[in-house]
This record gives C-alpha cells, sequence and structure tokens, in this order.
DNA sequence: TACTGTGAAAGAATTCACAGCA
DNA sequence: TGCTGTGAATTCTTTCACAGTA
C-alpha cells in the first residue's frame, strides 16, 4: 500500500524500499539493538540472518536498499546500521500515538513495550465509556472521544491505535481520519475503510489462529490422509 | 513456512492453496459470517471482494483454490462459501489452544473474541509467577509452568500462544514444543527457533508501528523534501 | 581470505481480460 | 445478460552465484 512514486527527489539512495524489506527491517532493527547492548560491535550478514530468522542473501538484499554500506571481508557496523535502519523507518522523529479504547486489550497495549521503543509516545488515551474516562493509566488520563479531534490536533498524532470493539472501530478509524490522522493500526476484527493516503495495518488473533489451524490441520492430515469425518457431501458437488 | 510437499495424496482439489491465500481465507470467511447472520444467502464476486477489502480479481482467483464452485451470472452462495473456507482452514475440528502467560496481554486475549469463534478453545492458562497459579479467568484456573508437557497432553494440545515476556518466550517455546504443540502464536517481541514441522507466526505491536512510521515519514517528507533536522553525519558516511 | 553487493534466474502473487456458462 | 473461472501477462519477491574489495 502506498508504495510507488518511482519521482524519487535528490535523496542519494534508500529510494524505493520494496514493502517486503520494510516488514523486515524492524526486525533487523530490534537483533542489532540486542547485538549493541551485549556489546558486539560489528556482525556478519549470516550471524544477524540468523538473529533475526532470515537467511542471509535476503539480509543482504534487503540492506542494500537502505544504500547502507558494510564492509566487505569483516561485515557491518552495529551502530552504523542501527542509525541507517532507524533513519530508514523514519525512527529519528518520535510520533504520537493515539490509543483508542481502554479495554482489556488497550491496557495491556499502554502496558507493553511496544511504545517505549525509540520513535513512538502515546500522546493520549481515548474510551467511549464515561465510566473510564478520567481514569489513569502509567501517567496518562483518558479522554473522552468527543474530545478525539481536538487530542489530535493538541499533540499532532499522526498515528492512531484502534483497541476498540469491531462494531465502533470504523467510526472511531472516520473521527481519526477526520482529525487528521494517516495511519491506522486496527486490533479490531473488522475491515476499515480509509481514503488514499491513510495507511492501515491490522492485527488479528483469530486471523492468525485460523492460519496455523490451516498448517496444523494439514500436518494431521499427511499423518491419516483420509481424516477429517466429512460433515456433507462435499465431494460430487465438485463433479469430474 | 511449512508451505511444500508437492506429494498431494488422493484429494481432488483444495491441495496446494498458496499462502497469500490462506492469510486472506479468514478475511472472506468472517465477511460471510456476517452476510449471513444479516439474511443474504447469495453474494457476488465483486460484493464479498468489497467486505473483504480486496478486488474481484483476487477473490475469485483465490476461491478458485478451493474447487469450490460459485454459479456463473449469479455469484456464490454463502452458506456453501462458508461451509467450503472453515473446511479447508481446517476449522470443523475444534483445536485446543494453550496459553502461556496470564500479564496484562495474556488477560486480554483470554476475554477477547477471538477463541470463542468457532475452531478453537483455549484448554489451558499457564503462568511461571505462583502468584498468578490457582487464579481463575474466565472459568480457567491458571497452572503452573512445570505443569505444562501435562496439560498440554491431557488436551491433546496442538497449538500454543505466547504472551510472555521476551525473555522467557524461547524458552516457553521449547518446553510447548517438547510437549507435543506444532503450532505457536508469539506475541512476545523477538525471534523464536523452532525445529521443522513446527509452524510459528507472531504478532508484534512495535513492528506494526515501526512499518507505519516508515509510511508515515515518505509521506512526511514528501511534504518537506528536506525534512528531519538529522542527528548526526550520516551522508558524509555513504562517501561518493 | 572472508565477506559484501548485486546482476540474473527462479519462483510467487497479482492483475488483466475474456471465454464460457447459468 | 451478468457473472464466474482461469490462462496469460505483469509485477513483486526470493534465491543463486559470483565479481569485487577491504
Amino acid at each position: 500500500m502506498s508504495e510507488q512514486a518511482d519521482v524519487g527527489p535528490d535523496r542519494p539512495k534508500g529510494r524505493g524500499i520494496p514493502d517486503a524489506t520494510v516488514a523486515r527491517l524492524p526486525v533487523y532493527l530490534r537483533a542489532l539493538l540486542t547485538l549493541g547492548d551485549a556489546g558486539q560491535s560489528t556482525v556478519s550478514s549470516e550471524e544477524l540472518a540468523v538473529s533475526s530468522g532470515v537467511n542471509s542473501a535476503k539480509l543482504r538484499k534487503d540492506l542494500s536498499h537502505l544504500g547502507s554500506y558494510g564492509i566487505r571481508g569483516v561485515g557491518y557496523e552495529v551502530a552504523v546500521l542501527i542509525e541507517s535502519i532507524s533513519r530508514a523507518l523514519g525512527l529519528t522523529q518520535r510520533w504520537a500515538v493515539v490509543l483508542v479504547g481502554v479495554g482489556n486489550l488497550g491496557r495491556a497495549l499502554v502496558g507493553y513495550g511496544g511504545f517505549a521503543s525509540r520513535g513512538f509516545r502515546i500522546a493520549a488515551l481515548i474510551d467511549a465509556d464515561p465510566a473510564r474516562v478520567g481514569e489513569r493509566l502509567h501517567g496518562l488520563a483518558v479522554s473522552h472521544i468527543d474530545a478525539l479531534a481536538a487530542v489530535v490536533a493538541e499533540h499532532q498524532a499522526s498515528i492512531g491505535v484502534i483497541a476498540t470493539p469491531a462494531d465502533a472501530a470504523q467510526d472511531v478509524c472516520d473521527r481519526l481520519v477526520a482529525a487528521g490522522v494517516t495511519s491506522v493500526l486496527n486490533f479490531a476484527p473488522c475491515v476499515l475503510n480509509v481514503p488514499d493516503g491513510v495507511d492501515v495495518r491490522k492485527v488479528d488473533l483469530s486471523i492468525e489462529l485460523q492460519i496455523l489451524s490451516f498448517h496444523e490441520s494439514r500436518k494431521a492430515g499427511l499423518a491419516l490422509p483420509a481424516a477429517i469425518p466429512s460433515q456433507g457431501p462435499f465431494q460430487e458437488a465438485v463433479g469430474p
């Protein structure tokens, strides 16, 4: 989504990074931070690849998109790569994030490590339930949803996280977008419609479980070829 | 991962469904269940595609992998498609799921709708903290991690969900796998190593945020080409 | 020597566009 | 007529394999 624009301005390199690469850069970054904390100052593509759960050819190709320079015969400088990836991901600035929905999941997210990592700060917590408004979580007071536009404007938030029930999600999303948010992370189990220029990513427990279910049943199927009791005449419907 | 095996047994069709398709089937299924609840009995590829946030060509290609038969000139029967997708995903049986880690996130997951959906049941809750053992959540008592193998065996659980801190995750994963679990859903922010035959999927808040950050900074960059205050002499390091 | 960076080849996924059927 | 199912074309991603260099 939104990965086009061949118009690359002056920017020397780092342009046109493929989506698949972008999705892996955070993984490399985390591995690098761990290596750095452990005092390691250089790393080979093979070692970093193993730490990141990919193969080294893919890692090198990915890094080549950043115009990141390793040292042949040696590897990469950990600090240089951290800087380079952080910059590519736009983590050299701190994004203000607004979290909507302070139920169980929302609470868990507030406490979760993710935001603490460099690059993000929760600017505000929002909920529709008056009983929750005013409550303090990790030092932040919960605001009412009617204050959403004001809160987004105040903090110049461009990222919104939706942790509401599914039936509220589209409305919340619309309000976020109207208030100026241009990236949405959706934890509600539903599809969100947004105008062009707004990015949405979704995190969905039940979809992940269903994908695992598919692979599980494949494995089970290999063990006992004619498994599944069958629940209806599916075969006949297919025909010759 | 684990998507190979060209050895397709007898099974007439429904074999070799591409990963990308498998990842979308749950989305279609959800849309179909919603349509079904609303009393709709047939649906066109275009309508279902819109509800699912994809285009209709992709939808039809995806469904063609199931050998699922629509009716030309009309569309698909909602009930037939639901059955067909459920079967392809292995949701005609109920998988027992073991959830490890009953902190904020674990609690949120227990209450979350995902498990309630057909196809899954939480068989057990596990934690390492003695203070949490015995506690009841949604009618289930928390067991100690030392009982993990016994619990997995008792319930024949094949799916494990890890909602522990990152530093415990690999150990928990090893124990799950040793106990016989062959699919893992990992919420801990780290890479898990597993033997062949075990599938892992990860859900990672901070990775998702970082991907959004990338797109945000691209958008911002288009507006003001020479943005970012720069934090160090990166350009020079790159050289001509 | 040991490693990176990268063209070229292979493999997936997506999209197009239309034949064919209810 | 209006829709599905699908080959063919296209685009994206991964992998290979090796030239080049610190």
